[in-house]
RNA sequence: GCGCGGUUAGCUCAGUGGUAGAGCGACUUUUUGACGUAAAGUAGGCCGGGGGUUCAAUCCCCUCACCGCGCACCA
């Protein structure tokens, strides 16, 4: 007996000792295994990429938990004898980390134009390496096996080479094209983003009506109506039937008399306000469209800081803002203001990582085209849209995914999809490989020969790169050989790809799984992960995201793993947690759970002093109700591993509670005492507690695995292993109990 | 506007076509030997409202209400 086993269970004491002891024995490595023979060589493999953490920070809670379900499910596939990888790395996360650092900087009175390119970039790298290097030391005080041997960071020389490769393939198919189109343009962050990269917030505007010459126009947006020299309304409308399409009208306007052209559009929504709009295709993307059906011209009134243009007259140069109320102002002088609605809710679009309201601009950029059909990869055939390859492996069910509402959520969202734009004019990130020479373009991975080639200034949307990340990890482009014009794979993408299964929070389905699934159909023909399973988001106990804008409220994962310990908060985080809905994380459940990890303590204890003379731990004789007890563990290992199958951690792990405690424990614990107090059939007694909680450690192990691993250690065994190398208590191939 | 999810014990949440479950909390008892971070026990629920299918509905279908979320539009 131990000493230390005297005392109630102590994790602090624990922990730190028994990440170092898994991770010294190399395990988290597959290679490993198989050279120590911990796993077949040819075992079937389960494989998982870590959802990349963002180089801004500290990680969070919403971390925590997907750390905690990753693992869990690589313990258990790991003692299952599966080859069992799972890939971490680091996300550079484009405009998330540059523009932290552009606000570091702003404390120091430095603007990044003052240090240019380089040397911005250079700061931005000290800090990608700092937060790095706080992200992998508390993944590990996270207790997550995770082969650092493998670890990769979506901006390194091989993603570097992937992403480029990427982006010169689907050019030369060209799906990767450049083109004037609207796009959303960030005044603050300086950037265009996608639609995806928008937060839509309502906010209170108010809602102007104009006299429009013989109309009446209504906006919230007075400042850009300088432009506005198309009215547009339903070729239905029966109040306009008397002008017809192409009419002109002469109309006083802000800066004095225009002329305006009337336009029909069956786009227009004759119950909205008055049914007559006039259009401005530079700044609003459906006042595009209608300019580009009917070959209207497109003038733009507000530069890329958020000013007005000449076209302004005497607003030239003042800022929105100040701009519209003055304008207004002017138009009621004018006699023009026809009404304002002061209590007009509208949706404004902002930049996700900002804040800067959207101003949509016509601009040239990069985009990848989404419909185009293609006869790439496996379709040579039969030419395929990116769109349908997005669509196909989860219609057809090579991808599934856990809960499967997600399924519709993800068809309506590629149904409603519109050309991806890519590129972005900040400086962090994989630089376009492109270059200019007057009017030559030249894609390629490296640089052109010859005298007067410039490269694209513009960087790669972040997710571009993580798209690639199941398989950049794993050596891709490298490891696809091309013999006999069949392209091959070799080394860790051929054993590891595709990956078993994804783990990430739901709101990442569009940023990130659709842009996976898009690039691994098409760069390798086949799927990136056979099922994706969403957890939901980590909200404070008043029901808020927990984020680090909540400060004090927010719960931090490492100071409750100080408190409480690691098993307690992975307990919490998993029992009563299904996919797809989100977590309260409450304080006194990760206490209870700690009690927990002190009674598997305390029966460890007991049981260990009662089999210290007890040299045969073979399945013995056993008396009637113990056999009944031995038959009951049987069939909730069986049954939990089904469970497992099924990602059901909550499940499972409420299941392995309730069992050790009021089963084991309560029961069976206090019946055996009895049997080897009145000295009847003691055998039976004591193989069965034995038994039992050499099953029920490695039935825990990968919900719990710092107090199961600290007890295993103690157990009297004939081979002195990890408790994580270990084997799963029930085999699913061959029905079998792993008794010892 | 289109769509998705939720509504179950005081709180946080599981769950199932056939007498309703857990954790925490509350209450009562127990200083017995693994554990007081414990044990034994008790109380507490028309499973959101209404309708339908069924021998049987908390579960399946329809509908309403409220909460949360996504997408689109917003001149």
């Amino acid at each position: 007996m131990r000493e230390k086993l005297l005392k109630p269970y102590n994790p602090q004491k624990t922990e730190e000792r028994i990440y170092k002891l898994w991770e010294d024995s190399g395990f988290f490595n597959p290679d490993v295994c198989v050279e120590k023979g911990i796993t077949k060589a040819n075992a079937e493999h389960f494989s998982m990429v870590l959802p990349p953490p963002n180089v801004t920070g500290n990680l969070h809670t919403g971390h925590a938990l997907m750390l905690v379900i990753e693992d869990i499910m690589i313990r258990q596939a790991r003692m299952q004898g599966k080859k069992t990888l799972w890939l971490p790395g680091t996300d550079h996360a484009a405009i998330a980390t540059q523009s932290k650092v552009e606000k570091l900087l702003e404390k120091e009175g430095i603007h990044k134009n003052d240090l240019g390119r380089e040397k911005f970039l250079k700061r931005v790298e000290k800090f990608a390496k700092e937060s790095h290097d706080t992200i992998v030391n508390q993944a590990k005080k996270m207790g997550a096996t995770l082969d650092w041997s493998r670890e990769a960071f979506t901006l390194d020389e091989t993603r570097n080479l992937s992403v480029k490769t990427a982006f010169k393939k689907m050019y030369d198919d060209g799906l990767i094209y450049r083109g004037h189109k609207i796009v959303n343009w960030d005044p603050k962050g300086q950037t265009v983003i996608s639609d995806d990269e928008i937060v839509y917030e309502e906010r209170k505007n108010k809602f102007y009506t104009f006299k429009y010459g013989p109309f009446e126009i209504g906006t919230t947006r007075p400042e850009t109506k300088f432009g506005d020299k198309y009215v547009v309304m339903h070729p239905k409308d029966k109040r306009y039937t008397d002008y017809a399409s192409g009419q002109k009208i002469k109309l006083e306007w802000i800066n004095g008399p225009i002329e305006a052209t009337v336009i029909k559009d069956e786009i227009i929504d004759m119950e909205f306000g008055t049914g007559v709009m006039t259009i401005t295709p530079w700044h609003t993307p459906i006042d595009f469209d209608i300019a580009e059906r009917h070959k209207l011209d497109k003038e733009q009134i507000i530069d890329k800081y958020g000013k007005l243009l000449p076209v302004a007259g005497e607003f030239a140069g003042m800022k929105i803002a100040d701009a519209r109320e003055k304008i207004v102002e002017k138009l009621k002088t004018k006699g023009l203001l026809i009404s304002v609605d002061e209590n007009y809710v509208n949706r404004i679009a902002t930049a996700e990582r900002t804040g800067g309201i959207i101003e949509p601009q016509i601009m040239l950029q990069w985009f990848v085209d989404v419909n185009k059909k293609i006869s790439a990869g496996k379709n040579k055939l039969q030419p395929k849209s990116l769109k349908e390859l997005m669509l196909e492996p989860v219609r057809e069910g090579k991808i599934k995914i856990i809960p499967n509402y997600f399924e519709k959520v993800y068809f309506n969202w590629i149904e409603n999809l519109r050309d991806w734009c890519i590129s972005r004019q900040i400086w962090y990130g994989h630089r376009i490989p492109v270059w200019y020479k007057n009017n030559e373009i030249y894609c390629d991975l490296t640089a052109p020969e010859g005298p007067g080639w410039v490269q694209d200034e513009d960087t790669l949307d972040t997710w571009f790169s993580s798209g690639l990340w199941t398989f950049s990890t794993l050596g891709w482009p490298a490891s696809v050989k091309t013999t006999a014009g069949q392209p091959e794979k070799t080394g860790d993408l051929k054993t590891y790809h595709p990956t078993t299964v994804l783990e990430t929070g739901h709101d990442l389905i569009f940023f990130w799984v659709a842009r996976m699934i898009l690039m691994s159909q098409y760069l390798l023909g086949e799927v990136p992960f056979k099922t994706v399973y969403f957890h939901g988001m980590v909200r404070t106990t008043d029901g808020r995201k927990m984020s680090k804008s909540l400060g004090k409220k927010a719960i931090d994962p490492l100071s409750i793993i100080k408190k409480y310990g690691n098993d307690a908060l992975r307990m919490a985080m998993v029992v009563g947690n299904t996919p797809g809905n989100d977590l309260k994380l409450n304080e006194n459940d990760i206490r209870g759970y700690a009690k927990f990890a002190n009674k598997i303590w305390n029966v460890a204890r007991f049981v260990l002093e009662n089999i210290e003379d007890f040299k045969v731990l073979k399945i013995a004789d056993y008396d009637n109700e113990d056999k009944k007890s031995e038959e009951e563990l049987n069939a909730l290992m069986e049954d939990i591993t089904k469970e497992m199958s099924e990602y059901r951690f909550s499940i499972v792990s409420e299941k392995i509670y309730q069992y050790f405690w009021h089963t084991f424990a309560d029961v069976i614990i206090e019946r055996s005492k009895k049997k080897i107090l009145e000295k009847k059939n003691v055998i039976s007694a004591k193989t069965l507690i034995y038994r039992h909680l050499h099953i029920l450690l490695r039935a825990l192990h990968p919900f719990m695995p710092f107090v199961t691993e600290e007890i295993w250690s103690m157990l009297p065994k004939e081979k002195n292993n990890l408790l994580m190398v270990e084997k799963w208590p029930f085999d699913c191939a061959q029905g079998k109990h792993h008794a010892n």
